[in-house]
DNA sequence: TGATTATCTGTATATATGTACATATACGCA
DNA sequence: TGCGTATATGTACATATATACAGATAATCA
C-alpha cells in the first residue's frame, strides 16, 4: 500500500496540491511559470516538484534552461482516480480557478 | 482548500488508510472490531480514529461501552471522491482485503 | 459497591516535514 | 571565456507527527 501512501502524503500539502490541480489538465508547464501562478519562490516549488516527482506523481523533461514538468502515468488505481479528480471536477475551487487564470497569464519568457 | 488537504493528509498514513477502507461500505464498525481487523493495538486505532474525526472523514455514535464508527458524510467532493473509491475500486489490494476478511471473522464480544 | 471491559487521553520521545537562506549546477548567450 | 538566468540542493531550524506507556473515563455486571 506504499504507492497509495505516498500518492495521498504528496498531495496533502497546500502548494503541492495546487501545483498538482495546474498540470492537471495541462501538456506540461514548466518551473517558472508554475512558481508565478502559485506565487511562491521558485526554491520551493522546486523542492516540492522534486518531492512529487519521487512519489511518482509527475514526470520533468529539460529542454535547455528550463525544466517541464507533467503529470505521470499512474502508478496505482488511487493515483488514476486522483489525477482525473484534478483535471475534470476540482474546478469549484476559489484558489485552483485564481491559480489556473494566472497561469494562462504568465508567460515562462521562453 | 483546507478541507481537502486535511482529507488527504488523513489518509496518508497506512493505518488510517486501511481502516477508511474497512469503514467504507460498512454501515457502522465498533473500535475492537477495526482493532482485531489491522492487527494494532486499540489506543493506536482509537487515537487513529480520533484524527480522522477532527478531519471529519468519520462519525462516532455510542452505544454503551462500545463505540460505532462509519464514513461521515462528505464535506467536500474529493471526499466524496475518495470514499466512493475505497467502497468500490480498492478491492485489488492484498492488504485491504485480508483486512476486510479479518473484520468479518471477528466478533465484537457483543 | 467493586471489578471488569472498552475507549480515550496526557506526556515523553523519536522521527519526519516544511521553510529559508546560501550555494551549486547547468544551460544559453555575448 | 565570462556572465546571467533557471533550477536544484546542502544545511539548519522550527514545527508537526506517530508511537508507547501509563493512567483516566465510562459503562456493564456481579
Amino acid at each position: 500500500m506504499d504507492k497509495e501512501v505516498s500518492i495521498l502524503k504528496v498531495l496533502s500539502e497546500p502548494t503541492r496540491l495546487r501545483l498538482a490541480a495546474l498540470l492537471a489538465g495541462q501538456t506540461e508547464v514548466c518551473v517558472c511559470q508554475l512558481a508565478a501562478a502559485v506565487s511562491e519562490p521558485e526554491y520551493k516549488v522546486s523542492r516540492h516538484l522534486g518531492i512529487m516527482r519521487s512519489a511518482g506523481l509527475v514526470e520533468a523533461r529539460r529542454e535547455g534552461t528550463w525544466m517541464y514538468y507533467k503529470l505521470a502515468e499512474p502508478g496505482c488505481p488511487l493515483q488514476m482516480h486522483l489525477c482525473d479528480f484534478l483535471a475534470r471536477d476540482f474546478d469549484d475551487h476559489p484558489m485552483i480557478t485564481a491559480d489556473r487564470e494566472k497561469l494562462k497569464q504568465v508567460g515562462c519568457g521562453k
